[in-house]
DNA sequence: TATTGTTATACTCTATAACTATA
DNA sequence: TATAGTTATAGAGTATAACAATA
C-alpha cells in the first residue's frame, strides 16, 4: 500500500457514491436478510445461521468437527456448541466423538437433517430470486459476484484489528473471541 | 429459454453464478456487519441499528415521529420504541408529543446525540473504507452502487414488510421445538 | 374504526469466562 | 502449554399481543 492509499484510509471521509453505495448494500441485504430469516423460520424452524451448519454438513461429505464447522459461519465457540445443541436436540444432526482426535467432537447431519435441508431450499431460493436476482441482468449478478467474491476474500485475509487480547493471541480463526 | 419466466422464478434451482453470487453477498455482508457493529459498540456503546436511528435524526431537519424514524431500520414498533427508550436513557435523543397529531411522539437528537454521532462516524467510514472499497475500483463502486439501490428499490416496492396474515404457503405449520 | 405508540412478556442469539479433557 | 469443546451466565435484540389515547 503507497503512502497516499494509507492516508486515504485513515483519514479521508466517504465520498458521495461510496457513502451510497454503502447505505445502498446495508440496506438491501438487510432486507434480504430479514425475509430469509422469516422464511426459514416459518418454513423449517431454523435460523439462517442453523440453516447455513446444516447446508454446510449437507454439502460436505461427512461429518465435520465443530472447529471446521464453525469457519466463517459463527463467531464464538460457544455460540457454536449452543447452535448445535439445539439442531441435535431438533434430531437434525449428532454428536459424538473424533477417533482421530479425541479431544474433537463430530458432527453429522442426520436423515432428519438432510430432509430439512431439502424441504427449506426451494424455497430458500425462490426468495432469494425474488428479491435478489428478479431486478438483475446477467450481468449484474455476474459483476456482484466478482466484486463481492472480491471483497468477501479480501475480508478473510485482514488481520482481526480490536481483537480483544486474548491469551497467547496467534493466527486464531474468527471462529474464536 | 424453455420455460416462462413465471415458471423459472417459481421453480427452479440457482444456476451456479446465481448461488456463488448469493453467498458471497451473504458472507461478505456479515463480515462487514459484524465489523461496523464491533466498532460502533467499542467506540460509541451504539448497536448499529442505534447507529441508524442517530444517524437519521442527524441527517433530518428536525425531531421525527416514531414511524418516520422506523421506516426502513426496525421491523417492529416495539423495537423502536425499546431502542428509543435506551437512547433516550443514554441522553441522545429526547422524546415528546406532537403538536400536530397528538397520538404520534416527536424524537429529536440532543447535544450529546450529535457530538456521539460525530464521535463514531469517522471510525465507522474508516471500517467500511478498509473492509468494503479498499479492494474496489471505481468502476466496482459504481456498479456495486448501481446494483443494489435498483435491489433495496425493488424490495421496498414488494410486498408490506409485517403483512403475513396468511399461513405458510405450501407447508404445514411446525411447531416451536 | 384506524392509527400511533407503549407495555408486558417471552424467546433467541451472542459473547465472556471458567472449566474439562486431550494433544 | 496449547487446543477442542462445553457450561454457566449475562446481556442485547426482537417480536407478538394486549392496551391506551387520539384521529
Amino acid at each position: 500500500m503507497t503512502e497516499t492509499d494509507a492516508q486515504r484510509t485513515e483519514e479521508q471521509p466517504l465520498r458521495p457514491e461510496e457513502l451510497g453505495t454503502y447505505f445502498a448494500l446495508m440496506e438491501a441485504v438487510s432486507l434480504l436478510q430479514h425475509a430469509v430469516e422469516r422464511h426459514l423460520r416459518a418454513e423449517g424452524d431454523l435460523s439462517y445461521v442453523q440453516f447455513q451448519l446444516l447446508a454446510r454438513l449437507a454439502g460436505s461429505d461427512g461429518a465435520l468437527t465443530m472447529t471446521e464447522l464453525a469457519d466463517g459461519v459463527v463467531y464464538s465457540r460457544s455460540g457454536l456448541t449452543h447452535q448445535a445443541g439445539l439442531l441435535e436436540k431438533a434430531g437434525l444432526v449428532t454428536r459424538g466423538p473424533s477417533p482421530d482426535d479425541h479431544r474433537a467432537t463430530l458432527v453429522a447431519l442426520t436423515e432428519a437433517g438432510r430432509e430439512r435441508v431439502d424441504q427449506v431450499l426451494p424455497g430458500h431460493v425462490q426468495v432469494a430470486r425474488r428479491l435478489l436476482f428478479d431486478p438483475l441482468s446477467a450481468q449484474d449478478v455476474e459483476s456482484l459476484g466478482s466484486i463481492m467474491t472480491r471483497v468477501r476474500d479480501h475480508m478473510r485475509d485482514l488481520p482481526p484489528r480490536s481483537a480483544a487480547p486474548r491469551r497467547g493471541r496467534g493466527g486464531e480463526q474468527r471462529a474464536n473471541s
